[in-house]
This record gives structure tokens, sequence and C-alpha cells, in this order.
DNA sequence: CGAATAGTGTCTGTGAGACATTATCGT
DNA sequence: ACGATAATGTCTCACAGACACTATTCG
């Protein structure tokens, strides 16, 4: 049987399904229907639910991120991830559409790579109410992109992301530098992380400790986010093809080779690098115009994901 | 400057800009005591939020995962995953901490490998109300572990999860059966997946289309939980030790080795596989006890991640 | 032609896959 | 001694790392 047709077939026996289920009675002896209309939603207390988006780009050599300054309290003045309420009224969303809009409102782009980081729910994380969030990663290539401030923000800007390993401590706890930095408005927000040795059987939503050591602080829990949206992307880089999504339509290998060292924090050999994606491109046969030296070829993805 | 050192100064740094945004005004004219003790949550929706935890683990020389069956309506008499609300109020928790108290509560168990999934947000999810899930992936070993219904379940039972390969259409689409099975019940749960090749730049939830084919169900979008839980432990066992917290303190590999021929459903070279995760275990010069052949050296897991 | 960048050839070591062989236990 | 299972040896092949080399363009 084939895929349309399963799924027709499914409608019907999903419904008669329902149907059944509908006439059996719960313990207090009420048919679903029964059950449904009665039911009135408890007024324990409920989270508001927020997105955060992660938008990364590279540009001018450099890993970027889009940040927005707060112009209200909590943490006003503070720069923070674009993002927003979930809308759980009449025209809900999910998260996913959530963060799309999102998205498109900051920087007017549509149908681009993104998926789910991480849900955040520590109890204090936002002093005014109890506020989770789902965090999303988002990759773009930023040539042709105007970036718009919302109502929220007071200024958006795009900071260079980086991520240094430090050194490993005689207990074994890894730690890092990460430096967001605003050329333009020359801000520097620094902060040191710290990873503990994994044990198996604990978990926690932070797997690091981090603490800000610059004046200039990321609103919330945000460096967080920051910090594992840097892990996820670095180690998706490597055995995914998602950096496509940072580069044009057509573009030079030695381009995208360059993406992957700015992401990866490494140099690479060239003709590794190209052994091992060439299963993802596809030449077409013009030449990079803009070279003041040799040209190189121009590329194309050809869509694989791995 | 070491670890604890920064974390202290730290502390006194955090306080000091935080006094400092403290005295910033918004727009409103407000310091932040004064916005905060002024703020009105609005009362635009809530979710309700939830988490799911999937709890696999294998034995019997079968991947096996815990399912409580509901005795309530919505979806009465159906198959569940076992979870329950997260605490938004008074003796607030995060997500992680209500997974744990879920799974303590019903398996009796604590220190377990547990790792964040997914969030689930379709909006029609549940048809009483808004709710969002937080999905997680745990592993246990079973033996020794009772496990228990909680108040809303008529049952809890271990179920066999199959998930094997159908092959690929000639639109790309990967078809898969995921069957569930639970022999002393003599319950079976079957349902087709449908993989779409996957293109850059598109964002769904369900990044799998599933359709039940037999009688009996799972409840909500607990089949898609499932199925992502699958993926995602399959993945891991190939690049991380997760399996390990599916065997016993002691162990012998050809134990280990069956643990992992079951969960990736293909038989592994014995000479490979010990190669592999030698970096992983520790000989105890112990024998095991039980063999009525040859029998196998008991090692132990050395704590390495990966 | 020289400087600079694009692009290729090839050696080495590592690790997974496949299969063959040896070792050691209980009966 | 024999059957069964544990444990090891070794060949092949793919691939990443490292480095040397050739090719093509601009000025």
């Amino acid at each position: 049987m084939n895929y349309q047709k399963l799924i027709e077939s499914n409608k019907e026996m999903e419904l008669k399904r329902k149907k059944k289920r509908q006439n059996i009675k719960n313990e207090a002896g009420q048919t679903e229907d029964e059950f449904l209309s009665a039911y009135k939603p408890g007024d324990y207390p409920r989270p508001s639910v927020t997105v955060d988006n992660l938008i990364f780009t590279v540009d001018n050599d450099k890993l970027k991120i889009l940040l927005i300054k707060r112009k209200n309290h909590p943490d006003i003045d503070t720069w923070a991830l674009p993002g927003g309420f979930i809308e759980c009224g009449k025209n809900g969303e999910t998260a996913e559409q959530a963060a799309y809009r999102e998205l498109k409102e900051e920087t007017n782009l549509e149908n681009i790579y993104m998926e789910q980081l991480y849900t955040w729910s520590a109890v204090e994380r936002d002093p005014r109410m109890r506020v989770m969030s789902v965090s999303f990663l988002a990759l773009i290539n930023k040539s042709g992109t105007d970036i718009k401030a919302g109502d929220d923000a007071k200024n958006v800007a795009w900071f260079t992301v980086e991520k240094t390993l430090i050194g490993t401590d005689k207990n074994g706890i890894i730690s890092y530098d990460l430096i967001l930095t605003n050329e333009e408005n020359n801000i520097e927000i620094t902060a040191k992380i710290f990873d503990k040795p994994r044990r198996n059987g604990v978990l926690t939503s932070y797997k690091s400790e981090i603490i800000h050591t610059s004046e200039e602080v990321l609103a919330f829990d945000h460096i967080n986010i920051v910090n594992m949206g840097i892990d996820r992307l670095r180690n998706k880089v490597e055995y995914t093809s998602i950096a496509f999504n940072l580069v044009p339509e057509e573009f030079t290998l030695p381009q995208l080779q360059k993406i992957y060292e700015i992401i990866l924090g490494k140099k690479l050999y060239k003709k590794n690098f190209r052994d091992k994606i060439e299963q993802f491109v596809i030449c077409t046969e013009k030449i990079d115009e803009n070279s003041t030296r040799r040209p190189a070829k121009l590329y194309k993805y050809n869509g694989r994901y791995n």
C-alpha cells in the first residue's frame, strides 16, 4: 500500500478508534464528551512560555549572532536573544511557528534553517513570573538582510562570537572563554565557562557553569543558551551539512572552507576539506567575478543532509 | 584565578551590576523595584506544561519502554508515556526536576541517566486545553527495579520496542515499522513511519509522519515522541557511552555487545566491538559465575563519556 | 614574470568491517 | 575429549591528517 493511500485509510481508522473510545466510561461514569464538556482546567499556576532565537551568521570572516538591547526591566539595557511569547490563545501557534514568526519580524527572512535547541525552565530565570523558554538555533546568510529592532528593543546588533578553550584543571574542569563583541558600538560581553567532567546519571539543565566577567552582560540566562548553541553548531557542522545555510546560493570552496574554519575555530587542510564536502556540492561552471587573483569556481549545494 | 575564587568574586560583581541596573529608569520613569512591584502578569492564556518520560531498558534481549494505561479521558484505555505536570506554583521545579520526580514515583529509581529530548507544542495535542510537553530520555538497568502505576494509571507495563526499516520509495520517502509489544498482556501497538527527505531550511516539529496501524494506540502524540526517542538513542549509542547506563555495575563484554546489537538492530563483529569499547571499560579480574560454558570476565565502566 | 590564490597528488596512520584462529571453560 | 562460548590476530579498505606540488589568474 502506498503512502497517500495509507494516510487516507488511516483517517477512517483513526475516527473509528476514537468513536469507540468516546463510549467508554471513566470511573466517574462519564463518556468522553461528558468528560470534556464538564472539564474545568484547574486554577493551578501555569508558566508563560517564550521562544528565544539564536540567529547565527558568518560575516566578515567572523561568526556572528543577533542580539537585541532590552529597553525595559528586568535586565534593562542588557543584551538579549530576540524572541517572544508563544501565542496560546485563539490563534494558537506551536513553538516552531512562534520562532519563525519572531525570526521574520526581526530579519524579514523566511524559509530559514532552524532547529529546536533546548527548553529552559529554571524557576527564577525571570523575576516577573515563571517563564519557560524554548530556544531555537537558526542559520542565515546575512547578505542582503536587514534587521529591525522590535517593540521591546532599543537596538539590534550583530555580535561576533568567540568561544575558546582555556584548559583543564587538576579536577578535570574544562574552562573556556566566551566573548561577544560588537565593533560598531564598541561593546564587549565576556564570560567564563566551566564544564565539569560529565558523569553519566546526572541531569542538569545547565551542563556548564557560566559567569559573566565583563561590565556588559546578557539578560536572564541567555549566556547559557548562547553557549549551548555554539556547542550544537560546532557539533553539527562536523557531521551534517548545515553550514550550507550560511552561504549564498552560489559560493566558492575557499569561501565555504573559511566558514567551517570560523565555526570550528581551527585551520583545515584544503585538500582534506574538499574531499570531504565533495559529496555535497555541484560545480556550476561559472567563476567568481569578484576575485583580484585567480578566481575560484562557483559551486551549489546539492541538498544532501549527511 | 581558580574556579571557586572566580565564582565567589563573581557574586559580588553580579550584585554590583544588578544594583546599577536597578537605578536605571525605563520609559515610564520606573526603577526596577518600581517596575516589578507594579508588574501585573497579563491575563493572556498560558499553557499547561508537562514532562513525558521515555524510560528505556534492555531486558530479555529486547529493548523495552515503560508505558502506563490511561484510566481517564481523553484517550482513555490507551497506553501513554509516564509523566505529569511541572509544578509552577510555590514549590516550583524545573522540567528536569519534574522528570526526575516522576521517574522516581514510577520506578523508585534515582540518579539515573536522563536527557532532554524535545518540547512538543502542537496546538491540539490535548483536547482539554493547551498542553506543551517537555520529553526526556531515561536509561535504566531494569534488574531489581519495581515499577508502580501512578494515580492516573490503570496499569504499567514494559513494551518491547522495534523499529525496522521498510524501504525507500520513488519519491525518496523512507518508511519504517514501529512495533510496541507487551507479551504478558498480549498487546501490540504498531505504526508506520514516513520520513521525508530532509530539506535544509524547513522546520517542523514532526520530522516524521506517523500513523497507527493497530487497534491499540498510544495516547496523544506519544508515538511521535517514542519515535524520536528511538532515533536519539540509536544515534547516541554510536558516538557516546550512554549504553553503560543499561547494564549493571559489573558486566561481561558479550552482555554489553548484545545490548548494542539490540539497540542498533544489527549484529556486530566481536573483535571490532571490543576494540571500540576498550577505552571505556576496566577489567575486574572477576569472572561471570552464572555461566554454563566458558565464563566471561567481568568489566566495569570507567566513566568516560566519549 | 612574480605574487597570490585555486586546485590536485600522494603518503601515512587510524579505525571500522570482515573473517579466521586460538583459548578456556563445563560436562 | 568435545561442544560451546570467550577472546585475540590480522587483512582490507575508507578516510582524515599532513604536506608537497601544480595550475591559473591579475598586475
